[in-house]
DNA sequence: AAGACGAAAGTGGTTGA
DNA sequence: TCAACAACTTTCGTCTT
């Protein structure tokens, strides 16, 4: 059992990094062939064969319409980083009939109750395991109540998993680790949310929240960039029920901050909160300082410090235009 | 009256000795 | 490990719409 969970690890860690950067260690070049009808890596300089053996996980037929593509799926339910076995033990069933309905004799249901029994145990009762079950229903329970889609849950689920196995989450809180790892999952993907929202949701403190989460990136060697205001946008905008138009500018007036390095050593989310206000003020569908604040978790200070700036820096008049050329 | 503005003091995190 | 520091927050009084 723990044998094969270390194995999967180690083949989905590369999947989406692309860190596929290797170099031929006998005449250094970094190209590489990858003959997937092989199944091997070759130096494009030497020919050497990198590696070989590797599993191919693509589908081997074409598909040419979405029924065609579930219709040929391969067997059994997809893999799920968020069920504490990845969905792929079997399960007794706790009715005492057989596959064809006929009811068990006595000494078969016997049989059955005491294999039921010892499936549970097994199943719940390794130290690992029974984080795992207790911190994948944590997380659903936190990711739903964020409404927080389920590719970035499997993504923070596997996180986790790494996290255990690292030996991170000895001595913490499983409710910690698991927000961690459910808050750094949304930046990698692009989809941020304040460390404060999960934080709320969450019954962990901020700060221990933002422990977990450098502790995560350390030992794991994750390297996430700095979150984009841009990302937040769409959300923000949304829950202040703006239009697109002034999400379009808001991103235009972002992109010139960055350029005129209004952005750096600032709070993403005081810049985004701030260049909504700006745009929303350009575009008539004013919102008060208050309301942006409050959806971006920051204070009004802060979105007028970062307005003024804007307004500074980027020339914009009351006229609703940006002061093209002189600085 | 609500919103915007600005000053001043307080807070938590980073940096460099 | 500690002090200095920058960014942000809290609080509050004043001005504007």
């Amino acid at each position: 059992m723990e044998g094969l969970q270390g194995k999967d690890e180690e083949k989905h860690t590369s999947g989406g990094t692309s860190s596929d950067t290797v170099c031929c260690p006998e005449c250094g070049s970094t190209q590489v062939i990858e003959d997937a009808a092989r199944g091997e890596r070759i130096c494009a300089g030497c020919g050497l064969v990198l590696s070989d053996h590797r599993i191919d996980t693509g589908a081997e037929w074409r598909v040419f319409s979405h029924e065609e593509a579930e219709a040929r799926s391969r067997v059994g339910a997809p893999m799920r980083y968020t069920i504490h076995d990845k969905g792929l033990s079997t399960v007794i069933d706790w009715r005492d009939r057989d596959t064809s309905g006929r009811k068990l004799t006595p000494t078969r249901r016997s049989e059955i109750y005491r294999l039921r029994k010892w499936q549970i145990r097994s199943r719940v009762h390794g130290s690992i395991d029974r984080n795992l079950a207790q911190a994948m229903s944590e997380l659903e329970r936190l990711a739903s109540q964020l409404s927080i889609p389920s590719s970035i849950r499997e993504l923070a689920a596997l996180l986790y998993r790494k996290s255990i196995i690292k030996k991170l989450v000895r001595g913490r809180s499983i409710e910690a680790m698991v927000a961690a790892t459910l808050y750094a999952a949304c930046r990698i993907r692009q989809k941020p949310r304040p460390l404060d929202e999960i934080a709320d949701a969450s019954r962990v403190d901020k700060k221990k929240l933002g422990q977990c989460y450098r502790l995560l990136l350390r030992s794991l060697r994750i390297k996430i960039p700095l979150s984009n205001p841009i990302d937040y946008i769409p959300r923000f905008a949304s829950e202040l029920s703006l239009s697109s138009p002034v999400q379009l500018r808001t991103i235009e007036i972002l992109k010139r901050s960055r350029e005129m390095g209004l952005t750096i050593g600032r709070d993403p989310l005081g810049l985004a909160a701030a260049a909504i206000y700006v745009a929303s003020i350009l575009l008539d569908e004013r919102r008060t300082q208050r309301e942006i604040a409050e959806v971006a978790r920051v204070t009004e200070v802060t979105v007028r410090n970062r307005y003024k700036e804007i307004v500074r820096v980027l020339n914009i008049d009351s006229q609703g235009g940006f002061g093209q050329g002189h600085q």
